[in-house]
DNA sequence: CTGATCACG
DNA sequence: ACGTACGTGATCAGA
């Protein structure tokens, strides 16, 4: 059996969370210690051990079997607390909203259910309690993970385990029986503890035994043992956790997904515990995901006159292709082309079925999942179109979209044709919900459209230069790991960071220094830090950048070329911030910033006779940061065009530009730089290697010269904490509802994104306007746009065009927003990428 | 399949 | 006291 069957006995883990944690109140007064204590712990066990079934017991109020058999059972114990009981029901509530069973039954307690279903599945199962008593459950297929103290420190009971202690499972019960238990007020046999009890089990193997054996066992003891025996068996009975409760549940009752609906996170915002959400999978719907029955028919199409009927008069078409091809022209009419029949019965095929197909989206709206992967495959060029991908990740703000079923099944919705005509204005309602729609309509569809040409055009690629490149890395590649291998006394890997830090400080005795979670950290920092420790250290340094560069982009980008041009691929709906992200291969993280590593770009090369011309956003970020904060020093600064790094260094230092020393501009700009990401001091220090408080006086003084750009930030984390995102330039938005976390770095990290979200995602903003406006312009000009790399645009030239495209770019870039700052942009031409700098 | 590393803006 | 810079993707090693 491949299940794995979680019990929890919940009512001990309650406890245990709730004497563990502080006393968590909400703003409202509500306790939520042990809810917030008891999902910690069962989201770790979810994570850890991937249960496919869970089950909850819960003790219900009023008497059990065992208080019938002795009134005194449980007499001693003090009724629950009143903050804990309040929230047993809330937490109830909860459990039962991610999916899970609580099982309960008058008359019996949470152990005797749990003991229960662990026999009546055989599956393994594994019991979660802060109670000892059941490793009486202990079997081959039964596990008792006992949280020892609080709630996090787990320890694993199986058999072998509960045999170290000296127990089978049910001499644990013989054991209790004998030493009672003060906490449930079961009596035992007086005199006997812990001790006497494990020692008697010991001897003579069972409580019968010990019973029977009363005489031979020496002094008092003995004595009292042999006068206890009623006491002793009723202790046992009360003990023994029963295994045949007859309380209903199945297994498939009991099953467990562990991905959770809305419901559950409103329960948790509610409790203001919403940290916990992090470690949680939801659904990816958030307005409404109620089941939506869509009452359609589906009717088969088996040749042309029958796709031209369907299509008859239809402004739209929504299309699904996978094993069969499925479109829709409205949510009730849907029809199907079985494409595995490969024939139908005219004689069209799949490539037939396509092109009648592109010539009906040619003059209809097309509604679709990812259009321009559609576009490209099939040559589709619809009149209008309706991206559901791109709608979602507007309209759900920045959550990941990870394909077509995610996202209707969020809406409860089932993947089909007439389907996406419902998710369609379920997204056209959310997206107005949140102002994104004319967003949408206006810059992120047709910029869409944009992305596909340049993917399509592709840059042209010397595969020669590469060819060479491959050689010479090669040589240098060889030669260092001979040396490396010679001053480390033999082979090893030297790719491995495992066996890298092994070799550098076990064997060469290296001061060792930080630790990852695996083992030494090697990095390069790490290794900078002992350059002259050893003379392998830059030749591993070597060996790194030229290893790199030989996988990554030499050999890598050599198999993606494809007559004579690399095609990357533009994402447009991973990134939190609104940036555009590239694949197959990335284009946008080619080596530029060390010289030597320049090399590759010299094999982008422009088309046939032409040029490539360039042109970045000189300090966007920096630019929108003056525009949004209206610190007139900043504005002052672009306004007059000097060196921003240079003025910062002056404000900071407090003395005349002129005066400021190159070293002064290199931590001005790691200052302006810490300012974008949301500034800290520890994370300043560490960047320029300087002493922490030497980096808090920097950012001090920067916020005493720049009073603006502190409001602003203040401003950009309260909004975003008031109003649950963060917001861009032209309204994109990005969900940060960790900013109420009571977890100190998952609330930091929150507010730094919350002051770096509008800076970054608005100057993406700003880009995408600038493409839409470039591309137009080109349009019935030879020159074509063919990459972005988020704050630079580079075009594949006419060598006849240059001067004009020079000037285009440059106009619609520098006109693409209008800040209270002017936005700068220069071009330049060259005949390789490597030479436009 | 995850973590470490390193490439970019 | 906590333990951090923001946003990405590709490759490799080693479970």
């Amino acid at each position: 059996m491949s299940n794995k069957i979680l019990l929890l006995d919940s009512n001990s883990l309650m406890h245990r969370a709730y004497h563990a944690l502080p006393n968590l109140k909400t703003s409202k007064c509500m306790y939520t210690g042990a809810i917030f204590g008891f999902l910690n712990i069962l989201l770790r066990l979810v994570k850890e051990q991937q249960p496919t079934h869970i089950a909850a017991a819960f003790d219900l109020k009023g008497p059990t079997f065992r208080h019938e058999m002795y009134a005194g059972y449980k007499a001693t114990r003090k009724p629950m607390d009143e903050e804990l009981r309040q929230q047993v029901e809330p937490l109830k509530e909860l459990i039962s909203a991610m999916g899970i069973k609580i099982v309960s039954m008058q008359g019996y307690e949470g152990d005797d259910i749990l003991g229960t279903l662990s026999r009546r599945f055989d599956d393994d199962c594994i019991i979660v309690t802060g109670d000892r008593d059941s490793f009486q459950l202990v079997s081959p297929t039964t596990k008792v993970f006992w949280t020892k103290k609080g709630v996090t420190d787990i320890e694993v009971y199986d058999e072998a385990r509960l045999l170290e202690d000296g127990f089978t499972p049910s001499q644990y019960i013989d054991y209790k029986a004998l030493r009672g238990d003060p906490s449930d007020n079961i009596p035992g046999v007086s005199g006997v503890g812990e001790k006497t009890a494990k020692q008697l089990i010991a001897e003579f193997g069972s409580l019968d035994a010990v019973l029977d054996n009363a005489d031979k066992i020496k002094g008092k003891i003995g004595q009292t043992v042999a006068a206890s025996r009623d006491i002793a068996l009723l202790s046992r009975a009360l003990a023994v956790i029963k295994t045949d409760v007859p309380v209903e549940c199945t297994l498939e009752d009991i099953k467990f997904t562990p991905v959770y609906s809305r419901e559950v996170k409103n329960k948790l915002a509610e409790l203001e515990i919403s940290s916990l959400a992090n470690r949680m999978a939801f659904e990816d719907g958030i307005e409404s995901a109620e089941p939506i029955a869509v009452d359609k028919t589906t009717t088969d199409i088996e040749c042309v006159e029958e796709f031209r009927r369907a299509i008859e008069g239809k402004r739209q078409i929504s299309l699904v292709i996978g094993e069969d091809i499925l479109f829709a022209t409205d949510e009730k009419t849907e029809f199907r082309i079985k494409c595995a029949q490969d024939l139908f019965s005219d004689g069209m095929n799949f490539d037939d079925a396509i092109s009648e197909l592109k010539s009906a989206v040619a003059e209809r709206e097309l509604i679709c999942y990812d259009y321009k992967a559609l576009s490209k495959e099939y040559g589709f060029e619809a009149r209008e179109f309706f991206d559901v991908m791109i709608a979602a990740h507007l309209a759900r703000e920045s959550a990941p979209i990870k394909g077509l079923e995610q996202v209707m099944g969020a809406d409860g919705l089932t993947t089909g044709a007439a389907e996406l005509f419902v998710e369609r204005s379920i997204l056209e309602k959310q997206m107005t919900q949140k102002d994104v729609y004319k967003l949408f309509l206006e810059v992120e569809q047709p910029l869409c459209v944009v992305l596909r040409n340049m993917e399509k055009r592709g840059v042209c690629v010397s595969e020669a230069v590469l060819k060479e490149l491959e050689g010479k890395y090669a040589d240098i590649i060889d030669s260092l790991t001979a040396r490396i291998y010679e001053l480390a006394g033999g082979a090893f890997n030297i790719a491995s960071p495992k066996q890298l830090g092994e070799i550098l400080f076990d064997k060469l005795a290296l001061k060792r220094g930080k630790r990852t979670k695996t083992g030494y950290s090697v990095n390069e920092d790490v290794l900078v830090s002992h350059y002259d420790e050893h003379p392998i250290i830059p030749l591993i340094l070597e060996y790194r950048k030229y290893a790199k560069l030989q996988s990554t982009y030499v050999v890598g980008m050599q198999q993606l070329v494809t007559r004579g041009r690399i095609h990357t691929e533009y994402n447009q709906c991973v990134t939190m911030t609104g940036r555009l992200s590239s694949t197959n291969p990335n284009l946008q993280n080619l080596p530029a910033r060390r010289e030597e590593a320049r090399d590759i770009k010299q094999a982008f090369v422009a088309s046939d006779g032409g040029v490539l011309v360039s042109a970045d956003y000189s300090q966007i970020e920096l630019r929108l940061l003056a525009h949004f904060s209206g610190d007139e020093q900043l504005i002052h600064a672009f306004e007059s065009g000097d060196d921003i790094h240079a003025i910062t260094a002056s404000h900071i230092l407090g003395k005349p530009i002129e005066e400021v020393t190159p070293s002064e501009r290199r931590d001005a700009k790691a200052v302006n730089f810490g300012i974008i990401y949301g500034i800290s001091g520890f994370g300043l220090a560490e960047n320029l290697s300087i002493p922490r408080y030497r980096a808090t006086a920097y950012i001090d003084n920067y916020f005493l010269t720049h009073p603006k750009v502190r409001e602003f930030m203040d401003g950009c984390v309260d909004e975003a904490r008031e109003k649950g995102y963060a917001i861009t330039l032209l309204g994109r938005r990005r969900n940060l509802t960790d900013l109420k976390s009571s977890n100190y770095m998952v609330r930091s990290a929150a507010e730094r994104m919350a002051m770096n979200t509008p800076l970054q995602g608005s100057a993406a903003d700003i880009i995408k306007l600038a493409m839409l406006g470039v591309e137009k312009r080109l349009e019935k000009m030879k020159s074509k746009m063919i990459l972005q790399i988020h704050d630079e645009l580079i075009i594949d030239a006419a060598a006849d065009e240059v001067d004009e495209v020079k000037r285009i770019l440059e106009e619609e870039m520098q006109g693409a927003y209008k800040l209270r700052v002017p936005l700068i942009a220069e071009a330049k031409a060259a005949k390789n990428w490597a030479e436009l700098k």
